[in-house]
DNA sequence: GTACGGCGTGCACTGAGTGCCATCAGTGGC
DNA sequence: GCCACTGATGGCACTCAGTGCACGCCGTAC
């Protein structure tokens, strides 16, 4: 039924687009009453997104489930979870995004979705980050990066019609990310039962790096 | 009549909420015609932000105006101009905040809102950087750091009230952002034989005093 | 058979947003 | 004084998304 529904939706969407399609159109393409339509989809834009609450709910178990030294490099990994849920389904993301692109308002109920994805992996840095000098603040700015790098190249293969390949364009994107946010010092040395703590690092790296490798190093991670 | 809509609108939402209060309430305190609303606002989460269409104009003009040497810097620059949009009303802009905070709609809309920002800033980038290897990449990634930071010193100034300096508290936050785009990636990654940082330090040194040792080293005071 | 819970459906209603036309003030030309 | 013209406003009717409610259908338990 819902499956559907979303196929008479997009038919519709592609033949005569979004908005000069009513419900009561995809209800009546798809044989089921009106009513029935909302209870699957709390509104017509919901239409256009059905997988992205379930992608959503594996990106917080991703997130909430394993946990690695570098949490920015888990970030990625788990932004990469959204890729492949669009690589799933080329041929129907692509028209999703073509959809997306020409309609105002689904382009608006889009961001809410990146909103909440973005919020999801804020969220992880904060607990990460948290006691660390203006942690909430780098959460936000790495998760909104990360997102930022992400889109990029997801909507560059979503304008190649879905050729190419698309996780080495994430990858490539998201390693500027952590080149900016992730790569810090190259070798902080304080492990030793001596009071001298050794760090070596590139100009140029991020200070919040430094920082964070040094309070490790310190031992006050 | 535009402030007249405004006022009374407010008073209600403040008064009512959000959803509870009809456009037709609002015209009625307003003492106009229920048309003249939609004349002056498209609809009706449009008269909560009253102020954002013109401040838009202002950073694109304020964007396509200057040239500097630094595009980061600039971008930056322009996202203060937001700031100064909120500052010149603290009460209002704190009354807003609670009203957007709790009503979805509504924080869908700022989402519109704030993305059209990010794509002025965006813009500015990829014209900067065109050229360079993944310069719409870069200028994409660099936008949405500056606008992360920029909407989390932000709203911690609208939590606090519109107490606290929110220009210090967005310098302040800005300025990790410089730190990790602003030199650029060629600068980055070092060339010659000064490009690697060595500090030592004492176990139980004041953390503040090796970070400013660190800044200084790395070449950033 | 009967009771029950879940699912689909029809119906009526609210409220946002739009198109169209009437009204009215101000303005310039004659 | 009279007449067009223009722009801002108001009123009215309409479409359509979304909701609450109650009804019917069906499979299961007892």
């Amino acid at each position: 039924m819902r499956d559907a529904l979303v196929a008479a939706a997009f038919r519709l969407f592609l033949e005569r687009g979004y908005e000069q399609t009513t419900v009561d159109d995809i209800v009546a393409l798809a044989g089921v009453g009106r009513r029935s339509f909302f209870r699957y989809f709390p509104s017509k834009e919901d239409v256009v997104f059905p997988d992205h609450e379930r992608c959503l709910a594996d990106m917080t178990a991703f997130l909430a489930a394993g946990s690695e030294d570098d949490p920015v490099r888990r970030v990625c990994d788990a932004a990469r979870l959204v890729l492949l849920m669009y690589a799933e389904n080329p041929a129907f993301s692509v028209q999703r995004y073509r959809l997306t692109k020409s309609v105002p308002g689904l382009r608006a109920y889009e961001l809410s979705v990146v909103w909440r994805y973005e919020r999801a992996l804020a969220g992880f840095l904060r607990d990460r980050f948290a006691g660390l000098p203006d942690g909430v603040l780098r959460a936000d700015v790495i998760a909104a990066a990360v997102v930022a790098a992400h889109n990029n190249a997801l909507r560059s293969w979503l304008r190649s019609d879905g050729k190419g390949d698309a996780e080495a364009a994430v990858d490539h994107a998201l390693g500027h990310v952590r080149a900016a946010f992730g790569a810090g010092p190259v070798a902080a040395a304080g492990e030793g039962p001596g009071d001298v703590v050794v760090v070596v690092s590139r100009r140029g790296a991020p200070l919040w790096r430094v920082v964070q490798e040094l309070e490790t190093a310190l031992g006050r991670g």
